[in-house]
DNA sequence: GCCAACGTTGGC
DNA sequence: GCCAACGTTGGC
C-alpha cells in the first residue's frame, strides 16, 4: 500500500469536479518520471492527496484512490488534444494515466505553507524549491499528517 | 554525448 | 507578472 500526492491546476480540475465525478483518467502527465510512477508504481487501491496548484490558497484538498492498473493516456492519440503526441501509437503507448476514484474533501485545504511549517512534512518532495514533479510519492506518516492537520 | 538555450511550472 | 528551478531540445 502506497501513498502520493497528485498535483492538478485548480483551474483546470478541482477536488469539487473529482467529488461531481466520483472517477477522472488523470491525464495529461507528460514527464516520464511521473509516468514511471503511474505506470510502474501504484497499485489498486493506493490513496493520494489531491494537490491544488495555482489556488488561493494551493495545497492539499482532499483524498482519492487509485483504481489500477494504468492505462494508455487517451489525449497522446487525440490530434486536437494539447497532450497530442505524434510519436505514441495505439500499440506503443508512450504515455499512461490511472484512473483515480473520489474519495473524501477536506473540511478544508491544507496550504503548502503549513505543509512547510510542519516538521513531519519536510521531507515532502512537493516542497522542494523548484519542485516541478506533478506526482511524488509521500510516506504514510505524511499522509497521515496532512489528513490530519485538515481535521484541525 | 555535451551543454547552452529555451520552455514550462508554480509559488509568491 | 516575476523569477528560480529544472526538464527538454538540438547543434555540434
Amino acid at each position: 500500500m502506497k501513498y502520493w500526492l497528485m498535483k492538478n491546476e485548480v483551474s483546470d480540475y478541482c477536488i469539487d469536479d473529482l467529488a461531481k465525478d466520483k472517477s477522472t483518467a488523470w491525464t495529461g502527465v507528460r514527464n516520464y518520471q511521473a509516468r514511471n510512477f503511474m505506470r510502474d508504481e501504484m497499485a489498486p487501491g493506493d490513496l493520494g492527496i489531491f494537490y491544488h496548484s495555482n489556488a488561493e490558497p494551493s495545497g492539499a484538498a482532499g483524498i482519492l484512490r487509485i483504481q489500477g492498473p494504468a492505462i494508455a493516456d487517451e489525449t497522446q492519440f487525440d490530434k486536437k488534444s494539447k497532450y497530442f503526441d505524434a510519436k505514441a501509437t495505439k500499440e506503443k503507448p508512450r504515455w499512461f494515466c490511472q484512473v483515480v476514484k473520489f474519495r473524501s474533501k477536506f473540511k478544508r485545504v491544507v496550504s503548502i505553507q503549513e505543509m512547510r511549517d510542519n516538521k513531519a512534512c519536510k521531507n515532502m518532495l512537493i516542497l522542494r524549491p523548484g519542485n516541478r514533479l506533478s506526482i511524488t510519492p509521500l510516506s504514510k506518516q505524511e499522509f497521515e499528517v496532512i489528513c490530519k492537520m485538515s481535521e484541525e
